[in-house]
DNA sequence: TCTGGGGTCCTAAACCTC
DNA sequence: TCTGGAGGTTTAGGACCC
């Protein structure tokens, strides 16, 4: 047995911990920018059509929330700083963060750049108690990096989340295993994992606010209000019923890369331009990743924001941008949108599989040498060069276009 | 009030195959 | 050869998450 935790609370039956940084991006940028603490800031693209990404507590006392348009968050909160992101920042610091979880247990799953659970089963006896590992993480976290995280111990991992979440920012929560059920009854079923504006409006119309309420209606009701594993999924969770195991390795399904234009566009020549970078964008990364791809996805978001989406899934996988792209022109062309005005264009490869495991059966007559070769090139020339070195000859001309302009 | 970009999962229909 | 059905795959759309 460790040391018992301050408040005395049982986490024996506890090895999950969900741990989640506080305002992430936000408490990045202050590490820079500490005359701006105590203060509203809003990290998220000051011009054009963004959304918040991170909003510090003195912003979100004025209602500021992530996802929210940034022209609403603006008029909300007026005082605010407003910073525009650095991904890569964040991406350096979670890496830490991520290898102080790894010096934990090896079962860590990251589910986004800022959290992630850990099965802190197999560390008692080398660290301590769920709730000493806990502590730990957080001070090291705070000491090694100026930022401060919350962390939720619980008996799974829907629990684990819904604590670390109750417990924000800087906190620490355990709910022991035999008040699973008293923990969650209270909770407004929007707190759960999956009920979003839609779901929580169907449940409201049944009469259904609390996780409590929900738990008294039978499943069978549920599944035909909404749908078989939505309905399925929620009557477990309603008594704390979560059997997912945390996994380290969760593999990749999908690549896809999106732009919203900064102005509406009906141009189909700069939306196939568009196409082609998305194309060879989405390619790198698989290649980076090792991966190739079998469906093509196209999406299409109108002015009105309706979105559609088209896909074809190829003879053979491929990781070659030309491929992607020919396949997203013919996509597009057979969605009829020509002169629609289009806000966003996405493209996505899916049925992704690793690089290696793929025979590459050239067809009859193919020639051997191709792009796929040239495109690896270009991989090498980027390397070393930057990610300017190299661009496709239709794109140098948009770039030359933007320069006249 | 006007909605990013990265994803996952579910559903339902159409189609194919056995 | 026709028919019914089961079950898999493809496609489109949508809800949801951070």
């Amino acid at each position: 047995m460790g040391p018992a935790p301050r408040t005395g609370v049982d986490d024996s039956g506890c090895p999950i911990l969900h741990v989640d940084m506080d305002a992430f991006f936000a408490s990045v940028e202050l590490l820079e920018r500490p005359e701006l603490r105590g203060r509203p800031v809003i990290v998220g693209s000051p011009a054009g059509r963004g959304v918040v990404l991170s909003a510090t507590y003195e912003a979100r006392a004025q209602g500021v929330h992530s996802a929210m348009p940034m022209s609403r968050a603006r008029r909300l909160c007026p005082r605010a700083t407003i910073i525009p992101p650095s991904h890569g920042k964040y991406t350096e610091v979670s890496r830490g963060v991520m290898e102080i979880f790894h010096a934990v247990t090896p079962l860590v799953e990251p589910i986004a750049s800022d959290e992630a659970f850990l099965d802190v089963a197999g560390a008692g006896r080398r660290l301590g108690s769920p709730s000493v590992i806990a502590a730990m993480i957080r001070a090291e976290v705070l000491e090694r990096f100026g930022i401060t995280c919350s962390v939720g111990i619980a008996s799974s991992k829907f629990i684990a989340k819904l604590a670390s979440k109750q417990c924000k920012p800087d906190g620490m929560l355990v709910v022991p295993a035999d008040e699973v059920v008293a923990f969650l009854h209270p909770l407004p079923v929007s707190a759960l994992w999956g009920v979003g504006e839609r779901t929580e409006q169907s449940l409201v119309r049944l009469g259904i606010r609390t996780v409590g309420d929900l738990a008294r209606v039978p499943p069978g009701t549920l599944q035909r209000e909404l749908g078989q594993a939505v309905g399925g999924h929620l009557a477990a969770l309603a008594w704390g019923r979560d059997e997912r195991a945390v996994t380290a390795h969760v593999p990749d399904k999908s690549i896809g890369n999106e732009e919203t234009f900064a102005v509406d566009v009906d141009d189909p020549e700069v939306i196939r331009r568009e196409l082609l970078r998305l194309s060879e964008r989405v390619a790198a990364r698989m290649r980076k990743a090792g991966h190739v791809g079998r469906t093509v996805s196209v999406k299409l978001r109108r002015a009105d924001f309706s979105t559609i989406s088209r896909s074809r899934t190829l003879k053979e996988p491929t990781d070659v941008a030309q491929e992607i792209y020919a396949t997203a022109c013919e996509l597009f062309q057979a969605a009829d949108l020509d002169r629609v005005r289009l806000r966003l264009v996405g493209v996505r490869m899916e049925g992704l599989r690793p690089a290696d495991s793929a025979s590459r059966q050239l067809s009859l007559g193919e020639r051997e040498t191709g792009w796929r070769e040239a495109e690896q090139a270009m991989d090498r020339a980027v390397r070393r060069f930057g990610p300017d070195a190299v661009l496709p000859a239709s794109l140098v001309r948009g770039r030359l276009d933007e320069m006249e302009a």
